[in-house]
DNA sequence: CCGGTAGCAATATAGACGTACGGTTATAGC
DNA sequence: GCTATAACCGTACGTCTATATTGCTACCGG
């Protein structure tokens, strides 16, 4: 009955609004306050939609590790599309997980800078701990794919090398963040390359079509 | 002239509190009211001792990642003592860097829970990329006796490999931690062994001593 | 066209926090 | 044994924060 607004945009506005502060000065340095000022709203319209700050980081955590995890599949479907061997496509999904320019180095810094919480907070930790397993078991499924067509060989324990792949993936990511110097852009490319090449031995029967 | 204290240890009966607190509560708990009490001693002797809260946390993060670099020396030089292979020695190294019991997993939680600070603090994140790049070029150092001694083949990328070898076992760490039920201790100890094994690819040659 | 409810803003409040400060105690040197 | 000084304590102060509260505004349903 009375005036209606867009919830989900609301929400959005404040989630990135957060997220830019945390990039900006850490998860520390947020408040309500700020984040308001950030969103271009004010306290109480925040509190409006959010009840509790609780609640808000909560919401900005799930929404990027969402994206996080749809940006992953979108490459997959992308790849599929395209005909790409799955070696390749798990080559593109991973180097999208490297923090390679601003807005993936954003990323990375979102999600670490709840470290600290979710190891003492049951949902922030089940949202993380869904999003790692979600990683992972969608590289199993691409090894397994692997193994029918051809790329993989026989006997190949799916679940145990996506555990390597992501593990490896991921801290190499972390590397790249702490002492990018060190850790040259091509470097860690090279690396992905080397340790896929380690799994996908062989070529798809089926990609013949050149 | 006047009575006289034992410098180091108050700062380390303050720090170890501090990770006390980190490790049961996270780094957003911890206040120096909290600490002092958690120290067993007041506020005031906790400032005398820190000027300011900064100082305490950085000396806390400080002190954890030195401990972290030299116990994985310490297993270094008894591996060296013993007469292992450089294998073996590195085996044992990255295992004392997987979250495998309390006081590891404790140790983890505190690096990890610096993450955010760290992204925004220069002095931390100096602590952090200093711990990072110690450790990897002990890996190298490592890799390269190996390729003097015949472990390692020839031509070997040593400070590439090492960057690959830390990035992994950092990331199996962190996965092992986040998910727990989904990285048994044996399949996080094969995972190694099974990276370790495609570097270490020979037998030591002076190692024939039955 | 009008009443009521959701959208939205401004302010009030209560608590927690870091740190400054004044005071007390104990001891090493003379 | 006196004294200067470090070790140590308790507290008060100012700031910052999350949240509760109050009130105004716009608009949908009838």
């Amino acid at each position: 009955m009375p005036r209606v607004a867009d919830h989900d945009a609301r929400h959005g506005q404040i989630t990135d609004a957060v997220q830019r502060l945390i990039v900006r000065n850490g998860l520390t340095a947020v408040t309500v306050a700020r984040t308001a000022a950030e969103a271009g709203m004010s306290v109480g319209l925040v509190q409006h939609y959010f009840t509790a700050k609780d609640e808000m980081l909560l919401a900005t955590f799930t929404r990027v590790n969402e994206r996080f995890t749809s940006r992953v599949d979108e490459l997959v479907h992308r790849g599929e599309a395209e005909g790409c061997t799955i070696a390749e496509m798990l080559r593109q999904a991973l180097t999208e997980l490297m923090p390679l320019d601003d807005a993936r180095r954003a990323e990375l810094l979102v999600r670490r800078a709840f470290a600290d919480t979710a190891a003492h907070n049951a949902c922030l930790a089940a949202v993380q701990r869904e999003t790692l397993v979600g990683i992972r078991s969608r590289v199993a499924q691409a090894i397994r794919n692997g193994t029918v067509c051809g790329e993989v060989g026989q006997g190949v324990d799916a679940a145990g090398q996506a555990l390597q792949i992501v593990a490896f993936a991921e801290g190499l990511a972390l590397h790249t963040h702490i002492d990018p110097d060190g850790t040259p852009d091509r470097a860690v490319l090279a690396a992905l390359d080397d340790h896929l090449s380690r799994v996908f031995t062989g070529t798809c029967r089926h990609a013949q079509l050149g």
